[in-house]
DNA sequence: AATGAATGAGCCTTCATTCAT
DNA sequence: TATGAATGAAGGCTCATTCAT
């Protein structure tokens, strides 16, 4: 299964679940609130509920938890579209289910994905591109959802467009986290997912 | 006009224009490359040519660097975009050349632009406001082209969908910077631009 | 007899020898290669075979380690020595015979005795004198040895040079272990050893 | 001249070289009393007279301090030697005079002495052998000398005797220093200097 | 105006030691 | 007896900021 790559000294597999759990709680609590620089590893340890010498029994540095927080945001994200999300079915009403699925997801996870957008740069050139591929398998998935759609012949576009299509869908998903402030005044969530679906059909649908 | 909200200790206004400008050249260089919290004062003050000493005679604080950064960052957008729209015209085609010219300026700034989007929050809470201000701003030009479009009859759209439309504009330009490197496996940035067009333009028109 | 001055949890005497047994070969291991301050108490642990949990049965802080380690070195010094020498002859060729097989001691411990030279005044103060009252029992068998040398008629000394003598005796057979790469240029050790008794005798006969 | 290995921040030669004085004179004493690895940068700073920060603009790392501490040791040892030294003589009066020379350098850095002997190995693998090379030079003083008198006629020795009975003096004078303890109880430093004389020049005089 | 040496708060990380199991 | 997770004091080092020249 997953093997995560940051190293422990504490031997007990399920306690490092258990600990890097409350760490990585913890730490987007921080995050969110002043960013990964300005969050010291006390700070850490102590919303993780333990010492500054504990922390350092499950990571080797203080990247390492940023590493493991974004590996965790993804791991959700993944879940949760997982449960909702059927990519095969090939019909317009599935490609809307899977944006309004995303949509919510992405609002849900408003702070980590803001979290992603702003300290993915300060992972290590290791990490970085181990991060940055869940975010494409991201892309991956609506392009999948979308191809099905021009094999079932409900929609006609190329690869290309799929592609950019799927894009622009993982983008306007993450953008409500961004752009909150501005969006919130003119539309609900819900709004905003009904709008940005028509939009998006509409620039994609067959004449 | 313009009125930097940081304070110099130097009086020649030629001569702080002139320092703050070397200033930003060094600055940007350095924050694409390791980004704000990884740059040393000292690495600033070098990279624009002079002592650290004289780099505190121009700013208060490091973060005074930033917010110089991003102002001008803004300000340089908007003088490109002023030079190339025109927002009264009220022609499909006026909206067409103004999205053509503001993905072209995101994509000779898409250093400029992952710096807004990593940095901004290290910005104080006073002057993040100030900032955030100028990133509205540009959405409400495009806002205001195509409501130009509506009034002339050109299209139908709700204020509502004028300004989503408008937003997803601003921050489809911006993908390009952040995505670049999944994106530039299958368009070009010209290919990019015209997609990204028609897309744009097909879930706008009425039929 | 010996009476180890360092207290341990565990009861069972013979165990106690054990694990001491294990836990100082490690020792010696690391300290010959890192030193005393840069080897963990952990590494000691893993380096004997057991946990650190096991390793505090044994010792009460990490100096304890030193102290053993120190006292284990000279001990066998002096094993290695009792069986090969005998003081009270008082002929010349007993004592070249002393020289030689202390030399070989040296040579057989370098690493031992560097450790020795390094590491003793980490000792506390407490436990530095009774490791010092070793080495100068060491100066004090060669001094027994001259002095029967003396009374027998063979040499004709006084006391203070029968102990300087002895003093460089001891000093020069550790000589090895802390010049070796510069000296292991010139001799072996064996025509080390020859020339050094030459040397030595040469200054003390009468003539 | 001399081009000190370890980097400053500071540029002005001459404050380098203050500075440097200063710190290496506080961090003597503090090493004599609690070794290398006991004493604190932060001690050292102060020891020197100045704060941690300022410490850090004159070395890169802790270690630097041992390198410059044992550096100066050396070349204050040579500085004194030189003044009373002449190598080309070829008389056993010049040799006893460099060995009386040398024997008393040695008492009066006592500490240092002892310092180069257990802090040495705390130096970095670069480092390391620069401080032996010196080391080294020492005992080539003392076999020039040598050779000097095996050239005028007043001696007849192999050069590998040469070299060992150099080596001899060098670790003779320096026996004073880890040794003095137990010397000091049977004679003064001028009685331990005309007896190792007496002794070492008997080991060698034709016959 | 310009310089750069000085400062010290504060951060990351290590590691000897303890103690519940 | 043996284990190893937990602890937190302490240390090395950085860097924003100041100020005398």
């Amino acid at each position: 299964m997953k093997k995560s790559k940051v190293l422990a000294s504490v031997k007990d597999e399920r306690l490092i679940e258990k600990r890097r759990g409350q760490m990585v709680k913890g730490a987007v609590t921080l995050f969110k609130e002043k960013g990964f620089h300005q969050t010291t590893t006390r700070e850490i340890a102590r919303a993780a509920g333990f010492s500054i010498g504990t922390l350092y029994e499950y990571i080797r540095q203080k990247e390492d938890v940023l590493y493991l927080v974004c590996d965790t945001i993804y791991d959700q994200v993944h879940m949760r579209l997982e449960q909702d999300i059927d990519i095969k079915l090939g019909t317009i009403e599935s490609l809307k289910q899977a944006i309004k699925s995303y949509f919510k997801v992405m609002c849900d996870m408003q702070d980590e994905v803001l979290i992603m957008y702003q300290e993915t740069k300060s992972l290590s050139k290791e990490a970085l591109p181990y991060v940055l591929k869940k975010e494409t398998n991201l892309a991956t998935i609506f392009k999948e959802i979308i191809e099905s759609c021009v094999e079932s012949g409900e929609l006609t576009l190329s690869e290309q467009e799929c592609e950019l299509i799927a894009h622009n869908i993982v983008v306007q998903g993450q953008m409500w986290a961004f752009r909150r402030w501005e969006l919130q005044k003119i539309y609900t969530h819900d709004q905003y997912i009904e709008l940005q679906t028509k939009i998006i059909l509409q620039g994609i649908y067959k004449k």
